[in-house]
DNA sequence: CTGAAAGCGCTTACAG
DNA sequence: CTGAAAGCGCTTACAG
């Protein structure tokens, strides 16, 4: 009953043992051997197993089973042209927000099938584009991208080769492509509308990173005090990486320009963290003297003391849907392109 | 110039033009052609540029350059039975500590050339197991864990398909393996003996979590106490994931068993501040009435209010360095087994 | 429901 | 320094 292949029969005119391989590896054709079918009756089993009779279906289980099968991607891969791989970019793994969207992004997958490769982007476009060719050398089934921008690299190929690719966090400008987020200036338009209404006269804005998204909470925010009829002035911004020591920085100054300031945005919690750490310090009754508010609410927020007034960003679940919406193109379903928008939520706590 | 497809050319048998593949695809045979020479010699100018003539192998790279070539990993990796993927498994990716782990690793490895695939195991030593069966159909070159028990799956490998691999965080009990880490357990002896110095007398530990990495700081807090003479009687324990706000729970726990207590080891940097927080809400003196020491310097440790005494872990030096060992030995370097002990650094500040 | 044949795009020896 | 041949382990049509 032993099956030759097609390398032994060719190279090595002795018989095998049966069940071995020049490689060692245990493959589909030691499996086919062992359940007495043909290796493409084994391969419809793993892929298809309602096309394949329970009685043949049971033993090449078996044989799995028996033999210790791993089915081998790299072959799979070559043979279809399509890996089970997908290509993650994010714009920094240093950031709690993205691990989080990481997360849902690893729940979806997993359940799926599918595994990912992270890349980060530094918040760089061309960084982006750069990681996107270094992952097609994998064959990626699809990408999860976290710029707002198109890339050529994606838009250039055959539409037989196309990969499908997600963006996270933005929506898109246009109904042409797949996006899931919230709207970032909404988020900060709520932010300055709820500060204008508990009263707040002189508020202040204060970020880091500057990446897109920011600048987008902060033209809400502008729009939202103007509306109100408050000059949204006093804005600290810094180029540089976020980190918990710049809030209280840029809360210095802040002060300094304008020392009766009453409220201040801080574009994340990071940040607000700081400024409350700052406020502490120099003996500023918060919200009293000056109310604090983050964005996207981390683990500390809720608990601090005052606990922090902040935007409820779903970013899991941005994770999660993206990775769903890519899938469900993958296996071939007629998802509509569009901007799928997850909200927000303002958590309005004793900070503000 | 129009393309054929792979039906196409099998049902009309007729050759395809030059410089095509009935994929579509540029292959390193298309480079071949291109450049006049065999696709052993574009292979070879890739991997061993040294190996190839000066001449040939500039109108390689032109040919590269012009067809824009990307190689194929998955036949790289069927071809050769190895991947440039290195599988990573972290027991969690929402814990900061891990993540600057995972950075180091980034760092090491994109220099390097090669791709990662992140697990999650939960702490489990039995998710890790799974996971590791899982990327084996990745054919990793090699594995980065984070558990410090043996993985029968890798161990029973003939030798000739081994599958190198490095443990993260804790030293290997021999050393008959490779690790990369520091000593838990004298972290621990260093906070019991910083407080003992400094005059506390009743000290608390509180713990979530509770993997074997959390156990063993107790153990070397509890050694560091007994050895001063000091009763550790007084430990709040629990075991599910850390967050902020269960440092506030935690410490209540404590003041309600031992309203007496004045020094509080806290097993990680967010119990820490969630410690912090209760006691500005309660209006408890840090460190007068009570002194605070936290674990792995994360941002706020140094900026809080009183800033918070920690143990700065090298875990971005944990992750590099556990990826240089792993690719040296893919290199085929004669690294030694053994430990590689990266030691930790007690940041006394303001909370003790 | 099942199988024989061909091919995916590389790399591994080997021979020059 | 270079190349012809064979093979890695799957899947894709196709035919029954």
């Amino acid at each position: 009953m032993s099956k030759r292949t097609a390398q032994d029969s060719k190279s090595v005119p002795l018989p095998l043992p049966k069940g071995s391989r020049a490689t060692g590896r245990v493959t589909i054709t030691d499996v086919a051997a062992e359940a007495g079918v043909s290796s493409m009756t084994v391969s419809r089993a793993l892929k298809m197993p309602e096309l394949v009779q329970e009685q043949s279906r049971e033993r090449i289980f078996a044989a799995i089973e028996k033999l210790g099968y791993v089915p081998n991607q790299a072959a799979a891969t070559l043979a279809s042209a399509r890996s089970q791989v997908i290509g993650v970019l994010v714009p920094s793994l240093t950031n709690a927000v993205f691990i989080e969207t990481l997360s849902g992004i690893r729940d979806y997958l997993a359940e799926a099938g599918y595994q990912f490769l992270i890349g980060e982007t530094g918040y760089a476009r061309d960084k982006e584009a750069q990681l996107i060719s270094t992952y097609l050398a994998h064959a990626p089934a699809g990408f999860l991208l976290s710029s707002s921008e198109q890339h050529e690299i994606l838009q250039s190929r055959p539409a037989s080769r196309a990969i499908p690719a997600v963006r996270m966090f933005d929506l898109g400008r246009s109904n042409d492509e797949y996006s899931v987020g919230f709207s970032q200036t909404k988020a900060g338009y709520a932010v300055a509308r709820h500060l204008a209404e508990r009263g707040y006269q002189r508020p202040a804005f204060i970020a880091a990173q500057l990446d897109p998204r920011m600048m987008k909470r902060r033209e809400g925010f502008r729009k939202g005090l103007q509306e109100a009829g408050i000059d949204p002035a006093v804005e600290v911004l810094l180029p540089l990486p976020t980190t918990v020591d710049m809030g209280a920085q840029l809360l210095r100054r802040v002060l300094e320009v304008r020392p009766d300031c009453d409220a201040v945005f801080c574009c994340n919690d990071d940040l607000a963290l700081g400024a409350l750490f700052e406020c502490q310090r120099q003996g500023i009754a918060v919200p009293g003297q000056l109310a604090i508010a983050g964005f996207n609410d981390l683990s500390w927020a809720a608990c601090a003391t005052p606990s922090i007034t902040t935007v409820i960003t779903p970013r899991y679940d941005i994770g999660y849907k993206s990775a769903e919406m890519l899938i469900r193109q993958l296996k071939g379903e007629d998802i509509p392109k569009g901007r799928l928008d997850l909200g927000f939520e303002l958590a309005v706590r004793e900070s503000t």
